[in-house]
DNA sequence: ATGGCAAATTGAATTTGA
């Protein structure tokens, strides 16, 4: 099973890159973040017509709102929501025998102080509750993968020193990722292929006159799998190159293979 | 941190992202 992971930023103003990406990598299953659109307008068509035919999707007016799509049948479809919102950031659905959990965390904002700061205290509050829902779950073969708006090693971001104060990349999330992380001993999926000591992002800011020339990105998409599937993976990819698609999101699709 | 774009919604200005 191929899966790729997309932070798309909008699914209706990049459906054309999507039937790239697909027409490219041929993903079985293709989950989306940020999608931007609510369920009723989602373009369920055009994307059964690139050969998703089974869709799951949990999507809001303007913002937030994830999908995941398939080639395989689905089952056992949920919308779960955590910190008491009904904001659209988490689908679980059951895949070939592998339940795959697609996230969207939350941001955090600019500040990264709980107290003065909501969406940071908001995003901490994400991590603890998922992280004491998937500790109460037996190891039955998993995949979770999305926007988890966290990078946890040095080599995940341009500059460790200069972000150890910038949200997404402060030590209060690093911990709680790796709290989250070892809830059910998460392997980190595209690590094991490409590693921790090479540098590699998935996300380039809209801000800067050159992104690629800068180079100032941060791995912020994630795909991990359960210890049981861990000898299934067979490869990973981060998919540099999509950055420079127009219209580019922000995010680039994280590619995970396994057999 | 730096530098200041992008998308959606609403109707030129605001919210959100990270």
């Amino acid at each position: 099973m191929r899966i790729i992971t997309w932070n798309i930023n909008s699914v209706r103003l990049r459906l054309d890159l999507v039937a790239e990406l697909v027409s490219a990598l041929r993903p079985d299953v293709l989950c989306l973040q940020e999608i931007k659109v609510v369920n009723e307008l989602f373009p369920s068509v055009a994307l059964a017509e690139l050969g998703f035919e089974h869709q799951a999707v949990a999507g809001m007016k303007g913002y937030n709102g994830v999908a995941t799509l398939s080639r395989l049948p689905m089952s056992n479809i949920e919308v779960r929501n955590w910190c008491d919102k009904e904001d659209c950031r988490h689908i679980q659905a059951e895949i070939d025998g592998i339940t795959v959990h697609n996230f969207y965390v939350p941001a955090g904002g600019d500040i990264p102080d709980p107290e003065q700061n909501v969406k940071f205290a908001h995003k901490l509050r994400f991590l603890d509750e998922v992280t004491a829902w998937f500790g109460g779950q037996t190891d039955h073969p998993a995949l979770l993968v999305g926007d988890l708006n966290i990078a946890p090693l040095e080599t995940d971001v341009w500059s460790h020193k200069q972000l150890l104060d910038v949200v997404s990349h402060t030590p209060i999330e690093v911990e709680k990722m790796a709290a989250w992380q070892g809830s059910l001993n998460w392997v980190d999926a595209v690590r094991k292929f490409i590693p921790p000591d090479l540098k590699l992002y998935s996300w380039w800011s809209y801000r800067a006159s050159d992104w690629d020339a800068s180079d100032r990105g941060r791995r912020l998409d994630h795909v991990w799998a359960t210890p049981s599937l861990e000898p299934r993976l067979t490869g990973a990819m981060v998919i540099r190159e999509a950055r420079g698609w127009a219209p580019a999101s922000d995010h680039v699709p994280v590619m995970v293979d396994l057999v």
